[in-house]
DNA sequence: CAAATAGTGTCTGTAAGACATTATTTG
DNA sequence: CAAATAATGTCTTACAGACACTATTTG
């Protein structure tokens, strides 16, 4: 009976397959906000609403590739600064039509880095929406996923030396710290902020200076390294 | 042109399903030693190596339901007191028969809890290894991911409440102390680690003391809140 | 010279880590 | 009384956070 059981289990198995698709949260700083790119459906379900860009994994291709794939067919950026998973959703009946088991990709880019968005095929518009102000008509469960990308990008920011995917190759200590309190939506003691980076030996000077308006000039800095590191 | 390409891509995403499985990492503390439950596979590919249990998600059933009933089905427990999502991996040919995509949870319950452990229909046996020492002959990608979950095990008990999820109902500061020096593995000062833990107000005195050998008894404790808590 | 941002140092409180001795039990 | 683990406090150092003034530029 128990191997019945089994044998039951394995038939049932075998035919019930989910659509696997990826959604890729892309994120960038502009006009002192920390914006995410959402597309406006063209199709039901939830046609007209807002969603993150996403699609079906294709035969060959890797998750992080699909990923990929999707920011440059949205952003025509080459390759994202920083790119990771960020969580699976698979709810039976997230998508009313069938089931998608949706891997979702956060990615993050410097503004600059962008060109002209460009709206996919099943979709009217790709605009930049506040992330931290969210529209109203999101489709399935996106503002649930944005949430939580948020959320997560807040902690790697206080934990990691992630700030380096957002800004330009050269930036000033003001751009910096503007980063870090457009995301954690805080303001920060300038002259705290600027003791801990020198600790941390984050950055290093590149000599030069910018005038930015009518004050002042700033020194602008380089990342020492661009890539993911934990502090602390 | 651009059209043409996208209806290309329309009909190859119609006609690619990977399967979805749900593969589930279960830690428990036993004898001293982290440990993880493996199976010994009995089909190929990777016959007789060791794998971490799992299977196909099921028609209608969640990814977390599915971690949740590999768990039941492997140790008798009817929940784990901590499970979480670990990572997604998508590689295309992780699994040589076919595309499998397969969602990774991580469970962590008392050795307490588990009654004994059954092979599932596809394996010979079931077994605790050692999870900071493992066997050379793992399935798959296994391996990887088995390293992968204990990273995020060390960092979550560093950063979490989340031992209370692999001690007794009641225990003694020293046992709640073995549990960090074996995750982590390095030796902890008992009086540092003590004023931490009071420091937190992670655990309240049950009043009561316990005799482990011969010497003094200890006093044992209980947690203050059995959920999850970011600390610091 | 007004306006705006750049740039800089000290003090205080808290947490982390190093470190040694006494207390209590059993055989 | 020997062996084994339980229980406890102090000192030093590092980091976090609060806080205010001077420097430099443009119009």
């Amino acid at each position: 009976m128990e191997h019945q059981e089994q044998k039951k289990i394995s038939y049932m198995e075998s035919i019930h397959r989910p659509s696997v698709a990826v959604d890729t949260l892309i994120f960038t700083i502009v006009e002192n906000a920390l914006k995410v790119l959402l597309v406006k459906r063209l199709l039901p379900p939830f046609e007209g609403f807002w969603a993150i860009p996403g699609g079906f994994v294709r035969e060959g291709e890797s998750l992080e590739q699909a990923a990929k794939r999707e920011l440059k067919e949205e952003t025509g950026a080459e390759a994202a600064e920083y790119l990771e998973q960020l969580y699976t959703f698979g709810e039976p009946n997230r998508d009313p039509r069938e089931r998608v088991v949706s891997v979702a990709y956060f990615a993050l880019i410097p503004a600059s880095r962008i060109g002209t968005i460009v709206a996919s095929s099943d979709a009217t518009e790709a605009a930049w929406c506040d992330a931290q102000e969210l529209p109203q008509d999101l489709a399935f469960d996106h503002a649930k996923i944005i949430k939580y990308a948020l959320l997560r990008l807040q902690w790697k920011l206080e934990y990691t030396n992630i700030a380096y995917s957002l800004l330009e190759e050269e930036f000033t200590l003001s751009e910096f710290q503007k980063v870090y309190e457009i995301i954690l939506n805080r303001r920060i003691d300038k002259r705290n902020f600027r003791k801990k980076i020198e600790k941390l030996s984050l950055v290093k000077p590149t000599g030069k200076t910018v005038v930015r308006g009518v004050h002042r000039p700033a020194k602008t800095y380089r990342f020492a390294k661009k890539e993911l590191l934990l502090l602390k």
